[in-house]
DNA sequence: AGAATAGTGTCTTTCAGACAATATATG
DNA sequence: CATATATTGTCTGAAAGACACTATTCT
């Protein structure tokens, strides 16, 4: 009978094919009221010359956490920021060179800490507001089929150049709108939303409304939304008034801070 | 210039290490009142003689669903049941033997249905009772360290046979501690539990309402639920009363059918 | 004063939880 | 009738949504 240690020591992990895998990063962030999303140029096959999610390849001494990490930072410059798994997607045929798994990433950055650096290929990078997702189609299984019209995705970019699904390279459409159902669905009940603000240690109550209307893509009820809020974090020690705003027109309002670290994740259930 | 046709004529994927990749199952039903979980007793190296999550290889011709679909056949006979990727896991140091990447899947089946087959390597089966996972413990991401004392998980099988966290496999209480949350928190906003009824074509609310009780691990208000369960469904044609059960003790209960291909899915978001 | 923004209060409806009461079967 | 199960109803308090009103700043 063989040990443990002689199985290992003679295991041989190369008698499989092993099919290749990509950590995709769906980078969102909020500006001008309204929600973005951050795509690349792909100057290389396939899909030369159409806008895709930034990834890269998963290194076999990083986790797909780590290295969801690492892109973000050569890509943008930005380092701790809220990072979530969000889906794998493995249809067989979602790349023409080869069997390539996707496990998609979620991050949200503050439009003040995004750098766009020229990426290893020198990529274009743009910004592109995020509309049309349909508020409800949430019934849909993200691999199987989504028909581009129901939900349709609009994308647009600076000079008001607006990318369709057309426009998007591999299964990048699906992808991003699974991503923007989910975080509308996890607004209500997680932390996410304050993963947008510029400065969390000191934000106002309508700093946060913002960043939740871009989010769900309507306007919310200013009273309502301030009562709710107080009640979930104020009341439970999560947000602190931290003193009256300096500057600007209008009535001073009360900043708040939220503390980074107590961050509720969910990132699996729910 | 290099046409797109030719580059994909020339790429060569072996020249990256590639991960391996599994697909694990989470195979829940319910029977006596009580959420179970279906394991596998290892007979080989690594973790001999541990219970682990069933799972094997994806290969190159199927996607996870597909693979997660295979595999939950070959172990228990079953077709068509419910199945939704829970979470992939990726740390470095998961599989002993070499880089193993895992996709979770979830299942959900009507204990009715479930038999066990001697698997390929003539596994020993067992199902588990849940009990003590930490009903609010829905703070930390499923990679982090999930401090085993929080939440401790508890697996009763037959013969009362108590197994704990040191008893599984790899990093599979991680596992089912993740997939336990996650069946708990979408239960109220989804179609999860009907999943579990023998014939969802002809169950009662009290039928339904003990798979609820089942999964949250607590006693529901009787009254309650129905009054919220016809809310939701039958308001909206999702359920349809099908006449008088027969035969049993006490008041004969109205039967209800649910269109199964109805099911909403929600994978990813929420 | 007027414009702009912040913040409070009120009314109504919806909904969840606790719990009581009624209905229909079997033995 | 007793017992068991199913089903309906009632009361209360919490919370969401619509909307009106007040407060504080700047020009």
């Amino acid at each position: 009978m063989q040990s443990e240690q002689q199985y290992l020591s003679q295991y041989d992990p190369s008698q499989f094919e092993h099919p290749s895998v990509t950590v995709d990063i769906l980078i969102f962030t909020v500006k001008d009221r309204k929600l973005h999303l951050l795509l690349i140029r792909r100057n290389e096959h396939p899909f030369m010359g159409k806008w895709a999610i930034p990834g890269g390849f998963l290194r076999m001494d990083e986790s797909a956490d780590e290295a969801a990490a690492r892109r973000i930072r050569e890509e943008t410059g930005v380092e701790n920021i809220h990072l979530e798994q969000l889906y794998t997607f493995s249809s067989v045929d979602r790349d023409p060179r080869t069997r390539v798994l996707s496990i998609a990433y979620l991050a949200t950055v503050p439009y003040g800490r995004l750098r766009f650096q020229a990426g290893e290929g020198a990529d274009e990078a743009g910004l592109f507001a995020v509309d049309g997702v349909s508020g409800e189609s949430v019934t849909a299984r993200p691999e199987k089929e989504l028909s581009a019209a129901a939900g349709g995705l609009r994308l647009t970019g600076a000079e008001n150049e607006v990318i369709t699904g057309d426009d998007l390279a591999f299964d990048h459409e699906k992808i991003i709108r699974t991503a923007v159902q989910r975080m509308r669905g996890k607004l209500g009940y997680t932390d996410l939303a304050f993963g947008f603000l510029e400065d969390p240690s000191a934000f106002t109550l309508t700093e946060l409304r913002i960043v939740h209307e871009a989010i769900l893509g309507r306007q919310l009820d200013i009273g309502n939304f301030r009562r709710t809020i107080k009640r979930e974090y104020e009341a439970a020690g999560r947000i602190r008034e931290r003193g009256l705003e300096k500057g600007g027109v209008g009535r001073p309002a009360m900043l708040y801070s939220f503390d980074n670290a107590s961050m509720r994740d969910l990132t699996a259930p729910f």
